[in-house]
DNA sequence: CGCGGCATTGAGATGCGTCAAATGCGGTGG
DNA sequence: CCACCGCATTTGACGCATCTCAATGCCGCG
C-alpha cells in the first residue's frame, strides 16, 4: 500500500506541476480537483516594468499569483506626492479579497510574470475551501506584520538607517542565501525614485546615502543596479535594528 | 411559527447580550453554543492608562475583544525610539493568531475595558467555525489598510499635515457624528508623547502644530485633552488627502 | 554622434529636531 | 482655602538633516 502523497502528483493539472505558488503560495491549500478548475480559468501573463496590475480605485476584477519578478504597492496623494506602501514578491497572492474597489495601485516593478483568475472563481472557491481562507488570512497577517515593521523605519529612522534597512530587505527576499552567509548579490528591483518613494525620502538623498554606504566599503554597485553587500552584518548595524 | 432570529434572543449568555463585540465584532460570528462556551471562559477586565495588554516577544496565550477605550500598539527599536503602528478602538479585537510571539506592544492609552479568553479556547473555535476566521480575515485586512493609509502620513506628509490627519483619524473613531456633522468633539485619548511617536514626530513639533490649528481657528483647545472641530471640512483640506 | 532617461554631485534653503526655560494644571498637605 | 510640588505642555532659540534647485555625468539607442 502506498500512502505516498507526492506533491508532485499526476492529479494536479499540467501547469501548475512546477509552480512555485503551489508549494509557498495560496494554490497549496487546493484540493487537485479545484486546481483543475482554477488552472481551466487562469492566464499567464508577462507584464513589462511601469505596467499596472491594479488601478487606484478601478473596479478589480482578478486576483493573480505572481510568479516572478517585483510588484510594488502604491499609494498617492492628489497633489502627485506618492508612497510605495508595499512590495510583493513571487509566490505572493496579489488581489483584495472581499471588495470590488482597491484604494492601491498594484504595478510591476521589474519584469513580472502572473498567474491570473476571475475574482468570482476564487472567491467560490474562497466560500467551500476553508483552507484557502486560512492561506489568506495568514498572507495578510504577514503583510500587516511587514506594514507595521515598515512603519517604524518610515517614521522613525534615519535616511542612511533607511537606506540600509532597504538593502537588507531586498536582499533577504532576492538572494535567500543572504541569510546564512556574510554575503549577498542582487540587482535592485527599484529604480531610484522607486526607492525614494518606499522610504519616503528624494532621489538626491537616496543616491547620496548609497554613495556614502559604497565610499564606506558596506557595498559595491554596478551598473547603478547591481548590488553587492560585503557584509551583511555590517549592513545590519547601519539599519537601526 | 416564529422564524425571528433576534440577536438579543435568550439563547446568548447574559454577559454577552448588551456587547457591541457580537454585533460589530468577531463575536457576531459565534453560535449561541459557542458563546456560551466562550463567556465561561472570559474575563472583563479593567486597564488604567499605560498598562500592558501585549508585551514585545512574550508568549501571548489570550486575546481580547476591547469593549471600551484606546489601544495602542508599538515597537521600538533597540536604542529606545518608538513608533505606533496602530491604534484600536471598541469592538476590535486584540491578538495575533497562529503565532505565540507577538513582535509588537500593545498597551492601554486611555483606560480599557476588554473581554478577554485564553487563546486556546479560540484557537479552537477558530479551526471548527469558518466563520469567525471570515471576520478575523476582515479585520485583518481592514488594519492592513489602515496601515498603509498610515504609512503614506508617515513617509509623505508634512508635520502640519500629519497632525490634522491624526485629529481626523481620532474625530471619526470616537465622535462617529463628525462624518455628518461640520462639527466634532471629543477628548483626545493620547498624551503628546503618543500622538508623537504615532506620527513620527517630536513633542514640541506636535504642540507647535496644535497650536498653530489653534491659532488659525480650525480647532479649540481646552484643558489640553478636550478638542473642538470647528469645521472638519477645513481640517480635511489641511490633512493633506 | 547626439539625444533622452536615469543617476550623481553640489550649493543653498528650510522644516523639523534639540536643548532649555517658562507656563499651566492637578493633586496633596498644611 | 492656599501654598507647593510634579508632571505635561508650551514656547523660544539654535543647529542640522533633509529637501530644493541646478548642473554634470553616465549609458544605451537611434
Amino acid at each position: 500500500m502506498n500512502l505516498r502523497q507526492d506533491i508532485h502528483n499526476s492529479d494536479t493539472p499540467v501547469v501548475c506541476q512546477a509552480c512555485e505558488a503551489r508549494h509557498r503560495g495560496v494554490c497549496g491549500a487546493l484540493e487537485p480537483h479545484q486546481l483543475l478548475t482554477l488552472s481551466k480559468h487562469s492566464t499567464k501573463l508577462t507584464l513589462e516594468p511601469g505596467m499596472e496590475l491594479i488601478g487606484d480605485s478601478e473596479k478589480v476584477d482578478s486576483y493573480s499569483n505572481i510568479l516572478a519578478g517585483v510588484v510594488k504597492l502604491t499609494k498617492m496623494l492628489s497633489d502627485g506626492r506618492q508612497q510605495i506602501v508595499g512590495l510583493q514578491f513571487a509566490p505572493d497572492f496579489l488581489g483584495r479579497p472581499f471588495r470590488s474597489e482597491s484604494s492601491i495601485n498594484a504595478e510591476a516593478a521589474t519584469e513580472v510574470l502572473t498567474c491570473t483568475f476571475p475574482k468570482g472563481v476564487i472567491d467560490r472557491m474562497i466560500r467551500e475551501s476553508p483552507g484557502l481562507e486560512h492561506k489568506l488570512l495568514q498572507q495578510t497577517l504577514k503583510e500587516l506584520d511587514e506594514a507595521r515593521e515598515w512603519m517604524v523605519t518610515l517614521g522613525r529612522k534615519t535616511a542612511s538607517e533607511k537606506v540600509a534597512s532597504f538593502l537588507l530587505l531586498i536582499a533577504r527576499n532576492i538572494d535567500p542565501a543572504a541569510a546564512d552567509h556574510k554575503q549577498a548579490t542582487f540587482d535592485l528591483p527599484l529604480t531610484r525614485a522607486d526607492i525614494a518613494d518606499f522610504l519616503g525620502l528624494t532621489i538626491e538623498t537616496v543616491s547620496r546615502q548609497l554613495t556614502k554606504l559604497r565610499i564606506d566599503g558596506v557595498i559595491q554597485i554596478e551598473n547603478n543596479r547591481h548590488v553587492t553587500v560585503k557584509d551583511i552584518n555590517r549592513l545590519e548595524r547601519r539599519s537601526g535594528i
